[in-house]
DNA sequence: AAGTGGGTAGACAGACCAGTCTTGTTTATA
DNA sequence: TATAAACAAGACTGGTCTGTCTACCCACTT
C-alpha cells in the first residue's frame, strides 16, 4: 500500500462495498478490514461514514458522466450518437461488478429526513438529463426547446430503467429493448450531419 | 386494537415502515412500538424479520396488481386502456406516502447472496410484464407475439422509470412524460374496438 | 537530535440489533 | 369451569454498529 493516496484508496474500497452490498449493511469495520487500514486512519480522513458515502456518490457520478461522454463522442453524428448511450450501458452491464444504479440504490436505503444525500442524487440525475438534452440538440434538427425536452426526457426514462431492470432481471434485454424502441421517440425528426 | 387480525396489523405497520424508511434501518423494536404489541407477539406470528419482509412485498404486489387491474378495466378499450396505467400511477403518486417502488428499494438494500428475496421481486416484475403483455394483446391488432413483447416491454420500461423517477425528482413530470411518449410505441398499430 | 505529522493497533463507549425466554394475563371455546 | 391459545411486558443474550481514545511507530524536516 502506497501511502501517497490513502484517502482515495479508502473511498474506492468503501465505494465497492457500498455498491455491491448496500450502504447500511456495510460497516466501517468491514471497510477498514478490506482497505487494510486502521480505524483512526479512516476517521482522520473522513468526518463520518456519511461523508464517505457522499464522496463515493460523487466519484461514481463524475466518472460515469466522463466515460459516457467519451464514449458517445467517439461515435459518428446523428442517430448513431444518440443510440450509443445504450451500447455504453451494455458494456457497463457486461463488466463484472454491475449492480444497477448506485444512486437509486443509495436513495432507497435512506430515511426521508436525510435530505442532503437526496439532493446530491437529484442534482446528479439532472446533470444526466442536461447532458442528454445537449446531445439531442446537437444531433437532431429540432425546432423547439419543448421537443428537445420531450425526446431527451424519453431517452432519460429509457436509460434509467435499462440500468435498473437489467440488474433486476439479471439479463440485458432491457438495454437492448430500450435501444430498439428509442428511435420511435424521434421517428419524424431529421438527423443532423 | 381488535385482536382479530393482529398478524395483518403487524404486517401493515411493518410494511409502512419498511417502505418509508427502508428495510435495514427499520428495527423490530420500532415495529412493535408503532404496532403497539409485544415482541413475543411479533415472533409468535413471524419466524423472522425477513419473513415479515417477504409478506410485506407480496402484500404490496398483490394489492398493487389488483388495483391496477381494476383501474384499467374501468376504462374504455383501445389506446385509452393502455395509457390508463400512467393515470393510475399519477393517482398513486398523489397519495400521501409515496416513496417510489418498494421492490426496487428493498432489492437495493440486500447483499447479492440473499437470493430468496431477489427471486420474489423478479417474479413479481415478470408478473407485471405478463399483465402488460395481455393488456397490449387485448387492445391492439397485432400480428406477431414479437410485437406484443416489444410494445409491452416498452410500456414496462416507461412504467417502471415513471415510478422511480417521479419519486427521485419529487415531481410527477416523469409520469406525464411517460404517458406522452408511450403512444409512439404503437404509432403504426391499429387499435381494437 | 528533537520534533512533527500521518500512520498503526486495538481497546473502549454507548447505543442498537435480532431473536429468546419467562412470567403472567386475557380470551375463546369445549 | 377447565384448558389451550393468543397476547403483554420486558429482561436478557450475544452480537454489531459508529465513533473516540490511548499509545505507539516511523519517516521526515529543521
Amino acid at each position: 500500500m502506497h501511502k501517497t493516496n490513502i484517502k482515495n484508496h479508502i473511498a474506492k474500497v468503501a465505494g465497492q462495498l457500498f455498491y455491491k452490498n448496500g450502504y447500511n449493511t456495510t460497516g466501517v469495520n468491514e471497510i477498514i478490514d478490506k482497505a487494510d487500514i486502521a480505524k483512526a486512519t479512516l476517521y482522520h480522513h473522513f468526518r463520518s461514514k456519511e461523508a464517505i458515502c457522499i464522496i463515493y456518490l460523487e466519484e461514481r457520478h463524475t466518472n460515469f458522466m466522463q466515460e459516457l461522454s467519451d464514449y458517445v463522442t467517439s461515435k459518428s453524428e446523428g442517430e448513431t450518437k444518440l443510440l450509443a448511450i445504450f451500447d455504453f450501458l451494455r458494456e457497463l452491464y457486461r463488466k463484472e461488478e454491475f449492480y444497477g444504479c448506485w444512486a437509486q440504490k443509495t436513495l432507497g436505503e435512506l430515511r426521508p429526513e436525510n435530505e442532503k444525500i437526496h439532493q446530491v442524487i437529484q442534482r446528479q440525475k439532472k446533470d444526466l438529463l442536461l447532458f442528454l438534452g445537449d446531445l439531442v440538440g446537437e444531433n437532431l434538427h429540432l425546432i423547439s426547446k419543448a421537443e428537445i425536452e420531450k425526446i431527451s426526457g424519453g431517452l432519460y426514462l429509457l436509460f434509467e430503467s435499462a440500468i435498473t431492470e437489467s440488474h433486476l432481471h439479471q439479463n440485458d434485454w432491457p438495454i437492448h429493448l430500450a435501444k430498439r424502441i428509442a428511435p420511435s421517440l424521434f421517428a419524424e425528426m431529421q438527423f443532423k450531419a
